[in-house]
DNA sequence: GCTATTCTTTACCGAACAGTACATAAGCAA
DNA sequence: TTGCTTATGTACTGTTCGGTAAAGAATAGC
């Protein structure tokens, strides 16, 4: 009996207390995600947001603190949902796959029809003004810039690629790839244009 | 006698009337370029260019408009400015020339130390919401791919190119990486960086 | 002088912005 | 039922936004 209501207790420890929430915080945020996405930072209101959301603003800011706040959950959430690929990529067996994958990676996201005509990590970049948030996107840059590096070293030491291989410099040029293509997009390339320049580029890749 | 009056009225009609301005119009434009150059078009308010132009409200709306035409004044200044490489690449006297000084062309671009590290036309795409802006930019890209492309078809029949090249492609993608160095310059690439990606790209020039 | 024209200045407009106070509603615990 | 806690809806805050009205000041032509 007493252990009875003790365990009771401790159920009740993991629901929440008080009025309970009326939306779902991971639609919500999902509803979130694609406004900034395709209007950018300083291009979505709070009164886009909400009217996306289907909530009132105290509710946004209850569950998601103020606008850039939310900007930045709704951006790790596109890291982990539309533009998972990139650190799936990583995680192919040759560089050349590692590269493949980002670059149809990158076209297939750019091109869905579903989805705005551009990446979130550029056009979130770019869209700031001069906010701080611009040296977030940096250190993204960044991060993602040595991880594609680690991997081509690794292909080094692994004897896929050649021992004199500069994956420094290999990386860079995925990465720069990978941005004009979103540019590319962002301003009415087709799948087909988009496509054409992968090539290109992999046919550098042979060398 | 009456000859010089003829001779100093038809003076006086290219004299303007009233009162005259009190600020170069020029200088006042070059100003206003910087700011939306930097801060982007959403980014940047009618106080941040007001400040910046030395001049108040009215005076900026009788020279140049409104906001938007303002910009696209700015816009048609840089690109007789700091973005005329674009231009004069195209008058190179071989493709391979044309592309030499696109690429270093962006890359002095993005490298001064006195101006923003970023290309206007990217920036401005990228920064204007969904403003009908944006289909704007979509042509000035297609304009500028069309022109690269025109001059690779001419350096085919003029026999400096294989008879089998697709001047199509290789015009989007040298204008890609063109993209893509102005996204890696905006969040804080180097100069170092950035030649290392045009060596890449021009190593892949030569297949 | 006078009038017409154009620029400058100040002060303002309504709208939209990001963010919040406050009263009420809906759950749980006692 | 009575508290306690948290979410919701309405209505609001002060600020900034892009844009302008109105009056004064500087030039030219007469």
């Amino acid at each position: 009996m007493i252990y009875l209501l003790i365990s009771m207790k401790r159920e009740k420890v993991t629901s929440p207390l008080g009025r309970p929430r009326a939306f779902d915080t991971e639609e919500a945020l999902d509803r979130a995600m694609q406004v900034f996405w395709r209007k950018g930072y300083l291009g979505t209101s709070l009164s886009d947001l909400t009217n996306a959301m289907g909530i009132n603003r105290p509710s946004l800011y209850a569950a998601f603190g103020n606008k850039k706040s939310l900007f930045r959950k709704a951006l790790d959430r596109y890291s982990k949902g539309p533009s998972v690929y990139l650190s799936e990529a990583l995680r192919e067996p040759t560089a050349r796959a590692v590269v493949e994958r980002l670059f149809y990676g990158v076209v297939d996201l750019l091109t869905d029809p579903h989805t705005p005509k551009t990446c979130m990590w550029v056009h979130g970049a770019l869209s700031c003004g001069d906010d701080p948030l611009r040296k977030e996107f940096a250190a993204q840059r960044v991060a993602g810039f040595e991880g594609l590096r680690a991997r081509f070293r690794r292909a080094v030491t692994e004897g896929e690629l050649p021992i004199d291989t500069d994956a420094d410099t290999l990386a860079r040029f995925v990465q720069t790839v990978n941005f004009g293509l979103t540019v590319q997009a962002s301003t009415g390339a087709t799948r087909k244009d988009l496509l054409r320049v992968v090539a290109a580029a992999l046919q550098a890749w042979r060398k």
